[in-house]
DNA sequence: TTAATCACG
DNA sequence: ACGTACGTGATTAAC
C-alpha cells in the first residue's frame, strides 16, 4: 500500500492567515511583505509530514474563476473579500512547496475540493494507494470510503474520520454529506438548503430516507412544518445538492506516481526561509538535530542517579483521571530525563526517596496511585499567580515558550515516542519554572496562601474524590421512568396545541411556533431570535396553554437528561460517583466540580430535589454543615459596616433588618415582600449592583430600584465607601485581593470598552467577597481533615458545595464529628462578626436538609 | 465551535 | 447613548 496525503492548500492558507490576523497585526519581513499565512502554512505542512510520514503528497489550490460561481452567481456570495495581504502570499506558498519537494495542483475553473475529489477517484481505481485528506472543511467528508480517510482540522486539534467512525458519528454514509448539505445548506458558501432545517433534523430525515431523492419520493409520509418547509424549498434542495457535490473528473493529466514525496531541496528552501525571515525554521534546517529529547528508559539494568530537585510528570490515558490508567512517567533533574514505563512505575518511589519533587497536578498523581510526596506543584502556583492557564500544562507551557502538544491529540496518535517526548518536555517546564513561580509568590505576598491553603488542600480533595459518594442507580432509574412518562404526555400535548410536531428543545423551532405560528407577543431578542428562557415564558403565562406545557417540558427534560440519565453514567463498579474537584478553574478561588458536577444537584424545587434521594451514605448517615450567609458576613467584616456587624453579633435576621431600615418601620412590621426585596438588594450589592440589574431581578421600575440602592447606601455608608475604594484601588493596582491575599487580576478595568470596564468593576467588588468565603471554607476543610486523622475518625468528608460540607458518617461518631466540624468551621478565622454554621443529618441527601 | 438554557452557591 | 447583577458545568441544537 502506498500512502498519499491530499492537502487542501487554500484551506490551510486561510486558516493560518486568520489564526493571527484577527489581532490586526500581520507578521511581515523587514521589507514589509506579509508572511503570517506562509509561516503557519509551512509549519502545518511540516507537521503533516511528521505525523503522517506519507510516501506521496499533493496540495490542491483554487485558482481563477470557478464553475460553480459561473453557474450559480450567488455561490459564496456575501463572503468578505480575501484580504490583500493574504492574496499576496498565495503565489509564495507555491514556491515554498516546490522547495519542500511537494507537488501542487491547480486548474481553472475547478476548486481545490474538485482536484482532491479527482485524486481520490484515481486512488479508488488504483488498489495500490490509500489516501488521507487534510482540511478543516467538512464538505470533503463526502470523499471518505474504505481506503480514504479525512483528518478534519480543528482549533489546536483534529478528528480523523474513516468510513466506520463517520457512520458511527453521523449515522449515514459519507457520500450523503451532499444530501445533508442539500437540506441544511451552508452559510459560509451561501448554499441555501431548505430554510428552517438544521443539521439535527436533516440527519434524522436522511437516516430514515437515505437520499434526497428518496426523501421527496416519500414526502407524504412526513408531517407538520418539516413537510411544508421541504415542499416550499424543493428546488433549492436539489440545486444545493448539485452545488455541494464534489466534481471528480478534473482533467489533471497526471499520474499518482508523479506525486512522490522526495524531501526538500535544502538550498532552495534556505533561500526562501531567509527571504521571508523564518528564522526558527532556518535554524532547524541548519542544525538538523532531531529535536526529540534524549531520555533514559528505566529497566532492571538502569542505575538511576538524580539530583536533589526533581520534576515528575505522570502520563494518563485520559485527561479525566477518574477514568484513566497510567501510561508511564518521566522525571527530570535538570540534567537527565528518565522514562518509567507503566510496568516500571514501582521504581519511582525508591528513585525519588528524599528528593524534592515538583509536579503538575499532584492530585492526579495521587488518584492514579503514584504515591510520591511532593514539595511544589506548578499547577497551583501558576493558578494563584493568575496565569489563567486553567489546568492545561500545554497552555502554561505556551506562556513560557514551551511547545507542549495537547495531550488528547498525543493519546489519539498513540505514538509512544512522541508521548514520551512530550512527558519529558512537561518535566522540563516543571523543573525550569518552579523557582520563578515560587519567587513571584513571595514577591506578591501569596506564598502563605500557596503553602498553607492550596497545597495542603490537595490531599483533602484527593481523599474526597477517591472515597466518592454512593449513589443508588435504581432510585435514578425509577425516577427516570416516572419522568419519562410525564415527558411523553407533555410532548404530545405540546404537539397538539402547536398543531404540529417539532423539536421542542430547539429554540429556533420554538421561535417559529410561538411567535410566528401562534403569534404570541415576544420579549427581548438574542443573537438567534427572540428569547424563550424561563423569565420570558413566565411573562406569557395564561396567554396560551402551550407556555405552561413548555415550561414543564423544560424542567422535566433538564432533570432527565442532565441528572437522571446523566448521573447514571458516572456510577462506577463500587456504586459510587467520583467527581473531580477542580482547584484551578474559578477566578475567585472557589472550587468547581466536573464529570459529573456535584455542586449543582437540584435543591430549590421539590421535584428536582427528589434526585438527592439517590445519594446515600456508605456508612450510616449524611451530615451536612453549611455556613449561614457567609458572603454577607464577609461583606460586613470587610466593609466594617457597624449596622450589619451589630445584626450578625445579635444573630439577627439581616434581610429583615435591612428591610426595616429601608422602609423606616419597626422590625416586627416588616412584611414578607419587604424582606425579599431587601434580600435582593443585598445580593445585588455583593454582585456589584446596577439599578437596571436590580430592576430586572425584582421586576420593579428603574426609579424604584435606584431608590432602594441609594437608600441602602445612605443607611450603610461604609458599604458604599468600601465599594468605591475597592474599585479605585483595583484600577490603580490592576487587581483585587481577598482577606487571605488571594489576588484576582482584572485586565478588564483598563479596557477601552465601557461595557467590559463596567463588568470589570463588578468583578472587582464581588471577587474579594466570594473569594474570601472560598478561602475560609478551604481552611476549614484542611483543619477538619487533619483533626479526623488525629482522632482516627472513620467518617468521611465527601462533598463541598461552596458554603457547605457534606460528610458520610458512622453513627457512633456523629456527635464527635458534628462538634469538630461545627467548631472548626465557626472558628477557623476570627472576623469582627461571628460565623454561624447550621447542620442537619439524614439517611440520604434528600432528607438531609 | 458557539449560543442558549438551566442546574447550583 | 450605551446595556447591564457574581461564580461555575452539562446538555442540546445549529452554525
Amino acid at each position: 500500500m502506498k500512502k498519499i496525503v491530499l492537502i487542501d492548500g487554500n484551506n490551510l492558507m486561510f486558516r493560518s492567515y486568520f489564526a493571527t490576523a484577527y489581532t490586526g497585526n500581520v507578521m511581515r519581513n523587514s521589507k514589509g511583505f506579509p508572511t503570517n499565512a506562509l509561516y503557519g502554512f509551512v509549519n502545518m505542512i511540516n507537521k503533516i509530514i511528521t505525523e503522517e510520514s506519507p510516501a506521496y503528497v499533493a496540495v490542491a489550490f483554487d485558482i481563477g474563476k470557478n464553475f460553480r460561481k459561473q453557474e450559480y452567481d450567488f455561490y459564496k456570495e456575501g463572503r468578505n473579500a480575501t484580504p490583500e495581504d493574504l492574496i499576496k502570499q498565495m503565489p509564495v506558498a507555491r514556491e515554498l512547496l516546490d522547495a519542500m519537494g511537494i507537488k501542487y495542483l491547480e486548474l481553472e475553473p475547478y476548486e481545490a475540493d474538485d482536484i482532491i475529489g479527482t485524486l481520490v477517484k484515481m486512488c479508488e481505481n488504483d488498489s495500490d494507494f490509500n489516501a488521507t485528506i487534510i482540511s478543516s472543511d467538512r464538505d470533503l467528508l463526502q470523499l471518505i470510503n474504505f481506503e480514504i480517510d479525512v483528518k478534519l482540522l480543528k482549533q489546536n486539534d483534529y478528528i480523523r474520520y474513516n468510513e466506520q467512525t463517520f457512520k458511527e458519528d453521523y449515522g449515514i454514509d459519507p457520500i450523503r454529506i451532499i444530501d445533508l448539505k442539500a437540506l441544511m445548506g451552508d452559510a459560509s458558501d451561501n448554499i441555501p438548503g431548505v430554510k428552517g432545517i438544521g443539521e439535527k433534523t436533516a440527519l434524522k430525515l436522511l437516516r430514515e430516507y437515505n437520499t434526497l431523492e428518496n426523501l421527496y419520493d416519500n414526502i407524504d409520509k412526513i408531517k407538520g412544518s418539516v413537510h411544508d418547509k421541504l415542499v416550499n424549498d424543493k428546488d433549492n434542495a436539489f440545486m444545493s445538492k448539485k452545488i455541494a457535490t464534489i466534481y471528480r473528473d478534473v482533467p489533471l493529466n497526471i499520474n499518482l506516481n508523479d506525486l512522490k514525496y522526495n524531501g526538500p531541496i535544502i538550498d532552495k528552501l534556505k533561500e526562501l526561509y531567509s527571504e521571508y525571515e523564518f528564522l526558527s525554521l532556518l535554524k532547524k534546517l541548519n542544525s538538523p538535530v532531531n529535536d526529540s529529547i534524549k531520555y533514559i528508559e528505566v529497566n532492571d539494568d538502569i542505575n538511576i542517579v538524580l539530583g536533589d530537585k526533581v520534576a515528575l510528570y505522570v502520563g494518563a490515558s485520559d485527561e479525566i483521571y477518574t477514568k484513566a490508567t497510567v501510561i508511564g512517567a518521566t522525571v527530570f533533574d535538570g540534567k537527565y530525563y528518565y522514562y518509567f514505563p507503566k510496568n516500571e512505575m514501582h521504581r519511582l518511589k525508591d528513585a525519588l526517596k528524599a528528593k524534592q519533587v515538583i509536579t503538575y497536578d499532584y492530585k492526579k498523581n495521587l488518584y492514579l496511585d503514584v504515591d510520591i510526596e511532593c514539595q511544589d506543584d506548578i499547577m497551583l502556583s501558576s493558578y494563584i499567580l493568575n496565569y489563567n492557564s486553567k489546568d492545561d500544562i500545554a497552555l502554561l507551557g505556551s506562556i513560557f515558550n514551551y511547545d507542549i502538544k495537547s495531550w488528547p491529540n498525543l493519546i489519539k496518535e498513540n505514538n509512544l515516542e512522541q508521548i514520551i517526548n512530550s512527558l519529558c518536555l512537561c518535566t522540563k517546564l516543571i523543573f525550569e519554572i518552579n523557582d520563578t513561580l515560587l519567587k513571584k509568590l513571595k514577591e506578591e505576598d501569596m506564598y502563605d496562601l500557596y503553602q498553607n491553603i492550596e497545597m495542603p488542600l490537595i490531599k483533602v480533595l484527593y481523599s474526597m474524590e477517591k472515597n466518592g459518594v454512593k449513589v443508588d442507580k435504581d432510585t435514578l432509574k425509577r425516577q427516570d421512568e416516572e419522568i419519562s412518562i410525564k415527558l411523553e404526555e407533555i410532548t404530545k400535548e405540546i404537539y397538539k396545541v402547536a398543531g404540529e410536531e417539532f423539536n421542542i428543545s430547539s429554540t429556533k423551532q420554538l421561535n417559529e411556533i410561538l411567535f410566528e405560528k401562534l403569534g404570541l407577543p415576544h420579549g427581548k431578542k438574542n443573537k438567534t431570535g427572540y428569547k424563550t428562557d424561563v423569565a420570558t415564558l413566565e411573562s406569557l403565562r395564561g396567554i396560551n396553554p402551550i407556555i405552561d406545557l413548555i415550561l414543564e417540558y423544560r424542567t422535566l427534560n433538564k432533570l432527565k437528561t442532565t441528572y437522571l440519565d446523566g448521573l447514571q453514567g458516572y456510577i462506577k463498579d463500587d456504586m459510587k460517583i467520583h467527581t473531580i474537584f477542580k482547584q484551578t478553574i474559578a477566578r475567585t478561588g472557589r472550587l468547581s466540580s466536573i464529570e459529573p458536577n456535584l455542586q449543582n444537584i437540584p435543591v430549590r424545587e421539590e421535584l428536582g430535589r427528589k434526585i438527592r434521594e439517590a445519594f446515600i451514605p456508605e456508612n450510616d448517615l449524611f451530615l451536612s454543615c453549611d455556613y449561614s450567609q457567609i458572603e454577607l458576613r464577609v461583606l460586613a467584616h470587610v466593609t466594617g459596616c457597624t449596622h450589619m456587624i451589630e445584626t450578625f453579633k445579635e444573630d439577627g435576621d439581616i434581610h429583615a433588618k435591612v428591610a426595616a431600615d429601608i422602609n423606616g418601620v419597626e422590625l416586627k412590621d416588616v412584611t414578607k415582600e419587604m424582606r425579599s426585596k431587601a434580600k435582593a438588594v443585598i445580593f445585588g450589592i455583593v454582585y456589584g449592583i446596577s439599578s437596571y440589574g436590580l430592576m430586572d431581578n425584582l421586576k420593579i421600575t428603574n426609579s424604584e430600584a435606584t431608590y432602594f440602592i441609594n437608600k441602602y447606601y445612605e443607611l450603610y455608608p461604609e458599604v458604599k465607601n468600601y465599594m468605591d475604594n475597592t474599585v479605585k484601588k483595583a484600577k490603580e493596582n490592576g487587581y483585587v485581593t481577598t482577606l487571605f491575599k488571594r489576588k484576582r487580576v482584572l485586565d478588564e478595568l483598563s479596557s477601552t470598552n465601557y461595557m467590559v470596564r463596567q463588568s470589570g468593576e463588578r468583578m472587582a467588588i464581588n471577587a474579594p467577597i466570594q473569594g474570601t468565603a472560598a478561602d475560609i471554607i478551604k481552611m476549614a476543610m484542611i483543619k477538619i481533615y487533619d483533626k479526623f486523622r488525629e482522632e482516627k475518625i472513620q467518617s468521611k468528608m465527601v462533598l463541598q458545595v461552596h458554603d457547605e460540607l457534606i460528610f458520610d458518617v458512622k453513627k457512633e461518631e456523629l456527635d464527635k464529628v458534628n462538634k469538630i466540624v461545627k467548631d472548626t468551621m465557626e472558628h477557623i478565622v476570627d472576623l469582627n462578626v461571628p460565623l454561624k454554621v447550621s447542620s442537619d443529618t439524614g439517611d440520604n441527601w434528600y432528607t438531609t436538609k
